[in-house]
DNA sequence: CTGAAAGCGCTTACAG
DNA sequence: CTGAAAGCGCTTACAG
């Protein structure tokens, strides 16, 4: 393998200045374009790869993320881990490293990986699970700001404010929410609706830490009413497959999409253009959640005294198919 | 930050029998029971976590599995990715470091990261692109067997084999393969097709380098034919988009799935059981890619010098409610 | 620009 | 079991 050593001793230089060229000191020190030049011929020709563990160990900066996350299931968590690992290519020599669990025994076990590597900092959508004791810069994504680290936050309420007004902007009145598996979404949005003066309708909340499977994604689609009685003419759907089934029961309560019930999806799926009919989406971060979370840490990383950031999305919304405004009844 | 010097001057013990207990080799050097519990409880009190960039400079070994792919938007491809690291814990004290490109111009570079990392080992759906003079072990995925690392195959063909027996199991003899985007999907499938007499449909392939647009997977339904014309009864659709595309085609021209047409995809989709009907799926490889490329590629580690391996991955059909028996016509 | 040297945290071979 | 020492590949401060 190739070292500066052989760097140095193919061009006749001297450790220093080869370690300066390659390190991209060169400016500073004012080695001359043509040792430059010779330099990084050389390394070219060697395939030499700067080691980066021996870097570390010098300068204790790594120059890797690390990515504390459980590893979900789930479209719009996949998208979150794989988009960190492709926005991180615009910081120019960092990487992330994932440290994603199974269960929640396993989080000490991914941190200790995270740790051991010496990670520079830390991305997390579960700070408050963190060690006490923390020195790294963090960024949270979470639902309510941390108290210790930078937040970007999930942008539920906003969200769902803007849904509201898009639906009655269709002249909408009875609108439901269906797929909240947690109840803040259900909380929030009966407080919403009575600001805004709409009825509405909520899903049944699944048991506390209940297992999600998929009779949950069935039954939440309850909402819709049994079709005889008082039912909504507007849906927000807050993942996939709550989607997906509420599409399944309006079909089978012969209610057409969107002539009978509209359906709007709070973020977006690759499945939904696909879908008959197309799904319209409110997206909750237009830049997207993972460019948020890099910016607000390298914001941090910058400049260790700023002052704690939070940060709500700014969402957007997707139009396709399957909203129409309110019928007359 | 706590080294193993701490360690040391507290537990009033050489740096030798630190580091020994520390790294699992007190037994090798017959050190006693009770220096064992000291050093792990010092250890523990202050919180020490090995610095493994010292460890991978001193031992050339980093312990860091390569992860050498696109960064694709698709199912399959990301839970081959996330599943990779999920079961990379099973082979204690490795991680994977992944690599992602968007373009096939940033290959490079994410070989050159992977390189700079020093990781052990390399897993990638594309050796034919790794550097000539590369001497770390490889896992492939790939269609065809590579001439210098194991492989591990995608099993297409088995996979149409199994699911034609399975279509004729049911009676079928028009059988249709849609979503091929490669075209070598098709030619399979049609030598296959003449070997167990049936009739078979294939759909267009789209032109050589064309990005795949949503269109692609509406247009390749058209294996469905008009309607009128002579149609086929079973199809095999070969990704999630086409999947849901062929469930729209066939409500347009009021097929029902699976009474007038069976649908069966390759590989499964965390959409399937929620659609309408439940999709069944042949699925490539039981075990799971990733299992199944860990295992080649540990098994390599562990013996440089084993003859060239390639591994054809068993499959499994899951039935679920899109499938029936072929009616009389 | 250069050269010599120290040191990051660790493992390992060796003499005791 | 211990202690002293070397060395992995790099960066950095320093004297020239």
């Amino acid at each position: 393998m190739t070292t500066l050593k052989d760097i140095s001793r193919e061009t006749l230089l001297s450790l220093s200045t080869v370690s300066a060229v390659i390190g991209g000191r060169a400016k500073k020190l004012a080695i001359s374009e043509k040792t430059v030049r010779k330099v990084l011929e050389c390394a070219e020709r060697l395939d030499y790869h700067p080691d980066l563990s021996a870097r570390t160990l010098r300068c204790s900066k790594s120059r890797i993320v690390g990515l504390l996350m459980p590893n979900l299931k789930v479209e719009f968590w996949q998208n979150m881990i794989l988009d960190l690992q492709r926005e991180i290519r615009k910081y120019e020599g960092y990487i992330v490293l994932s440290a994603l669990w199974d269960t929640e025994e396993t989080i000490r076990k991914c941190m200790d990986e995270l740790l051991c590597r010496k990670v520079d900092a830390i991305i997390t959508s579960h700070a408050p699970l963190l060690p006490e004791n923390l020195f790294l810069p963090v960024a949270a994504y979470d639902r309510e700001p941390s108290a210790k680290y930078d937040t970007v936050l999930y942008g539920k309420k906003e969200a769902l404010e803007k849904c509201l007004e898009y639906a009655l902007s269709l002249g909408h009145r009875k609108i439901a929410l269906a797929g909240d598996a947690e109840g803040d979404g259900n909380a929030l949005f009966l407080k919403l609706a009575s600001k805004y003066a709409v009825t509405p309708f909520v899903g049944e909340i699944p048991e506390k830490k209940a297992i999600l499977d998929g009779s949950f994604y069935y039954r939440n689609t309850a909402v819709l009413g049994s079709g005889k009685d008082d039912t909504p003419t507007f849906v927000i759907s807050l993942n996939n497959l709550t989607t997906l089934n509420l599409l399944k029961r309006a079909s089978e309560q012969k209610k057409r999409v969107p002539e009978d019930l509209s359906l709007l999806a709070i973020d977006d799926s690759s499945v939904y253009p696909f879908l008959t009919p197309a799904i319209s989406t409110f997206v909750r971060a237009e830049e997207g959640f993972p460019s948020l979370l890099l910016e607000t840490l390298f914001r941090r990383m910058a400049q260790k005294d700023l002052p704690l950031q939070r940060i709500v999305p700014r969402g957007k919304l997707l139009e396709r198919s399957s909203c129409t405004s309110c019928r007359k009844r």
